[in-house]
DNA sequence: AATCTCTGCCTCAATCCTGCCGCGATCCTG
DNA sequence: CAGGATCGCGGCAGGATTGAGGCAGAGATT
């Protein structure tokens, strides 16, 4: 069930220290320090995605890149110095998905890797969606920044809009307040976690002007809030 | 239930200043002042994250870090100057989670902090495993933080979720009351046994307030608990 | 410039959780 | 069977957590 990535870097410290963060996230990660390698080891073995360095030895990344291309369409990230832009030019011509410029951080990278997975569709774009929630009485399309409730407009603001969307995502899981934080704001800030309930207090308000039994946004004593779905 | 951050810095000012302000955010926070005393200390204290300063005397942290990944797959997150940046791309690729260019708010640090623990706290679940039990008519949704009896919803709080988590992913066999402390506490924590005691009473009375004849949890005289599996 | 809105955070009171104690009941061991 | 160990249960008090109101600063709007 493990998604499979490819990793090919001649320079063997990343190749092994990146390899070891990734499979830390939960996939199964192949290395290969050459194109040639590289090329033989993903007939054999076809991976989700394909992390290249653009610089090596005998075939280059963006030489590996179109011999893949000739095959599959398998997403590639590329990865680049970053004082050669050139190369990012010339990988994305050729029909990367995306690149990163050394020095990255895990962060980005496994960011970059979600994001071109989701793009390739395999997986459920559950985080991200930009679809219209219906979750019974609830609707909720961001587009339109447009929220209802039982067909009464219910108007929030851009951060309540954002926390009700990370909670409908999900109907019935628990967020942390940490999680509905990274929902909203993205990972790097850092607000109290009180600020978090006061959202959540103004949400419920402007939900029970509308109905006053409203009670679908749950606290879970200890450890953050869900929306109940539907009976 | 602290969680223990380890911080690496020879700089004095920075090390105590970000001490203090940690602590003030409910960290235990252990300093160090070089490697070597930190790769010492890291053996005796684990911490659930390092912060490392990359330049330090006798031992710098790309080293320390290559030291530490021998031995574990601790988080790490890298202090740069923000004018070298050489450093980073050494140390990102060598495998660091994140890093932090000085100088840095407060804020940055926070949130970085929370981001790579939740990362690191979702990929390594201390106990078993966060999958649902459904034992017989016993339903345990973790996600959800959902218990049920026979379909009807019995509302648990954290610990006695963990504590029935820990006995019926396991039924039929014996669990003593340190490890159930264990499962719902972590290692670090010393109660009176007879806690544990309070706490399956009072699962058990939330249970037998849906099914009086509820009598699957076991007192195992002497040794600990268990939970029943189907007949 | 004068509002108005949004938002982060503070305070206070209410509620919830939990560790532990004491008592009586139960269970073992010799 | 006696004595001691162990356990179930009620209850309590302190601490942690949360809801609600409110305030001030930053931006946006008028």
């Amino acid at each position: 069930m493990a998604t499979r990535l490819a990793l090919v870097d001649d320079d063997q410290n990343i190749l092994t220290s990146v390899a070891l963060a990734l499979e830390a996230e939960g996939y199964e990660v192949d290395t290969y320090f050459d194109g040639e390698q590289a090329l033989a080891g993903l007939m054999r073995r076809p991976a989700a995605l394909a992390i290249l360095d653009i610089k090596m030895p005998r075939m280059d990344g963006t030489e590996l890149l179109g011999k893949i291309r000739q095959k599959s369409a398998m997403p590639v990230i590329f990865l680049t110095s970053k004082d050669d832009e050139l190369d990012e030019a010339l990988g994305l011509s050729l029909g990367a998905d995306d690149y990163i410029t050394k020095p990255f951080s895990q962060r980005l990278l496994l960011a970059r890797i979600r994001a071109v997975l989701r793009r390739a569709g395999g997986q459920a774009p559950l985080s991200e969606s930009n679809d219209t929630i219906a979750q019974g009485d609830l609707l909720l399309d961001p587009d339109r920044h447009l929220c209802s409730w039982k067909g009464d407009e219910v108007k929030l603001t851009v951060t309540e809009f954002l926390l009700l969307q990370a909670l409908a995502l999900r109907p019935g899981h628990v967020k942390s307040r940490d999680q509905l934080m990274d929902a909203a704001y993205g990972d790097d800030i850092f607000l109290e976690d009180r600020t978090i309930d006061s959202h959540i207090k103004r949400i419920r308000r402007k939900f029970r002007a509308h109905d006053n039994l409203f009670d679908r946004i749950e606290t879970l004593y200890g450890i953050g809030y869900k929306y109940k779905p539907d009976a």
